[in-house]
DNA sequence: TGAAATGTTGGGGCG
DNA sequence: ACGCCCCAACATTTC
């Protein structure tokens, strides 16, 4: 009889597995094992809120597994001492993972890797890093000209999607720690974790006869809409593949009736490959993860003031676009991406800290926490990364406010001291004359805080800071 | 997947 | 009727 060891990571799940399908055609006895890495659950960028939600997910994927005879192992340490001892005490002879591109996973597959049978599959994007070059032989580092390469290559069809396992062979006795249920997953987060759920939420937002996905294009930047399809945190874990998500998109433009609504499915579709191109960035340029992509920006002087990261933190910088989605990040560990990009923008260009603290906060914050994504993003907003926003594209947060919360129902949601605040007053508060501060409840210093940073002044500051950075290196 | 500053145009008020 | 000014609307440039 061989056995293999299915090392999960991040492709918790049993549909279209390509790792787990590995894994069953290299041997009759499949052990699926989740190691608890304490370098992994400790790190600084760790997050209880996406922690609790792995740990949820790992229970749901236990549960899927006992109902096809199988179970999950669960271990906790070092993972060549924990796979070293899995494999003698089971017999296996091979380890099969999907693979991961962060540089801790890299670089912890390659000690595996050394010493342990350890084999990897595709499956974390549906272009692997490492097949799409421009003519030259580089990698690309420019989205537009990545995402034609990206799709001029054979799409995922519908008959590539590999169908989970009708039944897996037992797991012969051997230790496994108890799936840890603390910390739980706080009922503030709006995410429920599991292969069902990501692809009952998949259903709902792509497929049918009038699905939300037709109108992503034009909804997607609503903060006070829930236009987005709400999968980040399952792709993160891999509780649906970047394949399945891809084939929804392709077909739900197949399907549309419209141009608007081919539009919309591609504008999803071109997201999904946006998630694609930051795992490539990250396969390529690993230093991201660390260090501005651009060098020139690697000067800056940042003013890092403690004050004005706290204020941002807790979401009381007395701009009120930019509270709210700090105070839905803190609570739910979601944030909508048209608010990550404003939060950003007022903390490296409004704040002049550096983005690297915010990539950190965010991390700490996250359900879907992804570290290419999230690296890509930050960088992209400080105008440090690749493709970037150039520097001088600084976010008003008051008129991205307006344009994406009309009629203020986000902000008041998530800041109730603005709930009687008129309409034309409630993304810049201390414009209020004295008697409507008062009439409606909300006096700026005191019910809600007043602006911490002059945007107009620090948008001149920053402009500064980035040209002199510029010219240091020129 | 900006915003602000600056430039241009044209309608309308008004002497 | 005409010229002048104002300014909104739009376009272009700059950061």
């Amino acid at each position: 009889m061989s056995t293999a060891v299915w090392w999960i990571r991040r492709d918790l799940r049993l549909g279209d597995n390509q790792a787990l399908a590995a894994a069953l055609a290299r041997a009759e006895v499949v052990i699926p094992a989740f190691i608890l890495d304490p370098a992994l659950l400790h790190s600084p960028y760790a997050g209880a809120k996406r922690v609790a939600f792995l740990f949820s997910g790992l229970s749901q994927l236990d549960t899927e597994l006992r109902a096809r005879g199988s179970r999950l192992v669960v271990r906790r340490g070092d993972p060549v001492a924990e796979l070293r001892a899995l494999l003698a005490e089971t017999g296996a002879t091979a380890i099969v993972a999907e693979e991961d591109v962060s540089p801790y996973a890299r670089a912890r597959d390659l000690r595996v890797g050394r010493e342990l049978p350890l084999h990897t599959t595709e499956g974390l994007v549906v272009h692997r890093a490492g097949v799409i070059y421009r003519p030259s032989g580089a990698p690309y580092t420019v989205f537009t000209p990545f995402a034609r390469a990206w799709k001029a290559l054979v799409p995922p069809a519908p008959a590539d999607l590999l169908a989970p396992p009708r039944a897996l062979s037992p797991v012969p006795a051997v230790e496994s720690l108890p799936i840890p249920d603390s910390p739980a997953l706080p009922a503030s987060v709006p995410f429920l974790a599991g292969e069902a759920e990501a692809a009952r939420r998949l259903d709902a937002f792509a497929t049918g006869d009038d699905p939300p996905v037709y109108r992503y294009a034009t909804g997607r930047d609503r903060l006070d809409l829930a236009g987005t399809s709400g999968l980040s945190p399952y792709l993160r874990f891999g509780m649906i593949s970047a394949r399945q998500a891809v084939v929804a998109a392709i077909e739900a433009a197949g399907a549309a009736r419209s141009a608007p609504e081919r539009q919309g499915a591609e504008t999803w579709l071109d997201e999904l490959i946006w998630r694609e191109f930051y795992v490539h960035i990250l396969y390529h340029f690993p230093q991201v993860r660390g260090s501005s992509f651009r060098p020139e920006y690697e000067s800056i002087a940042w003013e890092n003031d403690a004050d004005d990261f706290a204020a941002w933190c807790e979401g009381r910088t007395g701009y009120p676009v930019v509270d709210a989605a700090m105070r839905q990040l803190v609570e739910t560990g979601w944030m909508h991406n048209r608010a990550r990009m404003i939060v950003a923008s007022f903390l490296a260009k409004d704040l002049l800290i550096d983005w690297r603290r915010g990539e950190r906060f965010f991390m700490q914050h996250l359900v879907d926490g992804d570290p290419a994504a999230n690296n890509g993003g930050w960088q992209w907003v400080a105008g440090t990364g690749t493709d970037a926003a150039p520097y001088f594209r600084i976010f008003n947060p008051v008129l991205q406010g307006k344009r994406h919360d009309p009629d203020g129902a986000f902000v008041r949601r998530w800041l109730p001291e603005l709930a009687s605040v008129p309409d034309r007053y409630v993304h810049a508060p201390w414009t209020m004359p004295e008697d409507l501060q008062r009439q409606a409840g909300c006096i700026i210093g005191q019910d809600y805080p007043d602006p911490i940073v002059d945007h107009a002044w620090a948008r001149e500051r920053t402009l500064a800071a980035y040209r002199q950075a510029r010219e240091a290196v020129a």
